[in-house]
DNA sequence: GTTTATGCAAATTCTTTGCAATACT
DNA sequence: AGTATTGCAAAGAATTTGCATAAAC
């Protein structure tokens, strides 16, 4: 089981009962969650409002990443150990959104392919999701 | 000058002052925009609701398609012509956000490369967004 | 003992729904 | 005339903010 409090720690984050909780829940589960499944899935335990902000408080650490969801909602994911490879932040996402069952899969066999946009454009971030259904709802 | 009056009338929809209005200013900006920038640019004429369910109606006959913008947020742009190609709707797209000035562009020069998804994935569709900061914005 | 996180209430914004009035063909 | 679209009011969902209480270091 992974160690929540150390990952807290490197981040200087003072270990709290939400914090834990919800960052045990996204290293079990390996899809990306909104806010309201991560509420549910902990069974209504705490309240929406600290859930937000914990959320945003993982970001800003960098302890995870938004996800797009093909419906203009917001999940989150744990990051990566590579997030932070050659000293920048960075986050070059491939998932997959089941148009069925409405999970979110991070995609992490699928190497990314270089794609060269036109001059000027300053590239920080990739995301890439596929839409579809997942193995799962066939 | 876009002959909006023609693009209605393909796909049967009346021909009414909203819709013209709100498909003029899509073919005129090479832009994705959210409902409410929508809105502004046609100076707060047309009800809110109105604006959603013209964009909805557009959404499923194929004028327009869903844009993620990496907040969360939803934004629409016009199809291109070879939407339609191989009998099939489809949207193979490459769009830039910027984190500046936020606006979301079509990239329509990128060929997207063909990435191979773990078995049992069958994709509908694949988004690419592309986040960092535009020309106009360096 | 300070500082930071939490919970509650309430405000904002985004999006959808119902229904009567209006515009389109 | 008959059907589809619009506007208004209002409901619902997602997200944010303020402040007093409670927990962490």
């Amino acid at each position: 089981m992974a160690d929540v409090g150390n990952l807290l720690k490197k981040k200087s984050l003072r270990k709290t009962v939400t914090r834990s909780k919800i960052l045990e829940l996204m290293v079990d589960e390996s899809i990306a969650m909104s806010e309201r499944e991560i509420g549910e899935k902990l069974d209504g335990s705490f309240d929406r409002v600290t859930i937000y902000r914990t959320l945003h408080t993982f970001l800003n650490n960098g302890l995870v990443h938004k996800v797009l969801d093909g419906n203009g909602g917001t999940k989150y994911a744990l990051c990566q150990h590579d997030c932070e490879e050659n000293g920048k932040h960075h986050h070059d996402h491939v998932h997959f959104s089941c148009q069925v069952c409405k999970q979110t899969h991070c995609i992490e066999q699928v190497q990314l392919p270089s794609m060269n946009l036109p001059d000027g454009f300053q590239v920080k971030e990739v995301n890439v999701l596929f839409e579809g259904i997942c193995p799962n709802c066939k």
